[in-house]
DNA sequence: GCCTAGAGTTAATAATAACTTAATATTTCA
DNA sequence: TGAAATATTAAGTTATTATTAACTCTAGGC
């Protein structure tokens, strides 16, 4: 198993249920743990920490939504995935369950094949994902590759210059002082003249033909289509 | 207006339903903007950078989830919040939906107040800290992005005449005496004659178009719609 | 090890935008 | 109405950035 696999717990008293669940989640690589009943989903949450928990609302001892109340009131659990399944589907069943603080709420039947496919988009969204491809509109910046291309046309920067260029694109329209760009790309110990910027946005600009990063006299600079 | 208020761009070629929905996310304290196809909802994406976009799957010109695709290929929307929703509630659909980078897909026919109630649910775990943006009524500044935006429309103001403003409508209706804005935008040091003040307090008037900041004669000046 | 090309830096100068001032006009309120 | 305060305008001054070229440094080829 992956070290750094997530970690996943169900929580229903359907064996069936969980067995479908666990073997489709072991499957796309989680981790499963299950439990049966509230009281044991909440002593298994605090003992194995997972970073999701797929909760049944009809459960005996605890409901799922009993359960949820109970990890949102814990600092521990705060960014705790938790997902709320039921066949209670009727609408104030649903907003009582987002309200209790429940990432998602998910009428059963449901195929596990989607099942597995929310609990990934909330992964998607929950965890950050590393530093990837930027894409901008006609630009595209690769850290992996090292590469800018401008409409599909390489264009070859050295590395300070593609680290600065990185640095600003990776938040487009926020301005970065010169004391941050320093810091980031430069490190807190080196210490350069403050031409040393100037110089390399130029070269970014004349080099990239199109005029993407934007002076803010007195801040500092951003990039901006 | 709430200043912090959440935009929110809702995409759905039925009128009926961009009315109802704006109405009820409008109640809930949202700034609501709508389209009515695939175009216009990229077109008005990039013009007002919403915080979250609820896409009807289908739509002309461009699907739902062409549109969601698009936005998410680009580094401007990667924290952007997407929501689909659609009458095609079958699990290819959903899967495909949720693969093409939907943080949630919600099938036709929803009720308006679950919408609502998902959508908190989703602002709720995606919040980020949107440090210092002032949001009033059309006016929008955003310290990060050191910009000024009126109606959507973007204003270039200088260092001086921003932090000028940003004091003053940060607190919205309190006047600030011209030695407290000496203090706060010039330093303590600094002497500048009295005239300064007014000379960036015409520029800004001038730059915004609208009349937002009220001379109390012989007292100082304060930020007012 | 020496040579070379390109990266990175610096420094000098030019260009530009921001800021301030001062002179004049206008408004406001006793 | 008239004095005080603010608005407006244009011009002057300063601060910041752009540009250019020369210089240093380093990695890689020979």
């Amino acid at each position: 198993m992956d070290k750094t696999a997530r970690k996943v717990l169900i929580a229903d008293d359907e064996p069936d249920i969980r067995e479908i669940l666990q073997y489709n989640l072991s499957a796309e690589g989680y981790e499963v743990f299950t439990a049966k009943d509230g009281d044991e989903a909440l002593e298994k949450a605090k003992r194995i920490q997972p970073d999701l928990i797929v909760l049944d609302v009809m459960m005996p001892k605890k409901s799922g939504v009993e359960v949820c109340q109970w990890l949102r009131a814990q600092a521990t659990f705060k960014d705790t995935i938790i997902l709320l399944l039921t066949a209670l589907n009727d609408d104030g069943s649903i907003i009582k369950g987002l309200e209790t603080g429940a990432d998602d709420y998910i009428g059963k039947p449901v195929s596990p094949k989607v099942l597995v496919t929310r609990i990934q988009a909330l992964f998607r969204r929950l965890r950050k994902p590393k530093a990837g491809v930027l894409t901008l509109d006609t630009i595209s910046i690769d850290p992996e590759q090292f590469l800018v291309q401008v409409a599909g046309k390489p264009i070859s920067l050295a590395k300070k210059e593609f680290e600065l260029l990185y640095l600003l694109a990776h938040r487009p329209g926020r301005v970065f002082l010169r004391n941050e760009i320093l810091n980031q790309v430069w490190g807190n110990e080196v210490i350069v003249g403050d031409r040393t910027i100037d110089v390399h946005i130029r070269k970014i600009r004349q080099k990239m033909g199109v005029d993407c990063i934007t002076t803010v006299k007195g801040v500092g600079y951003k990039f901006e289509q």
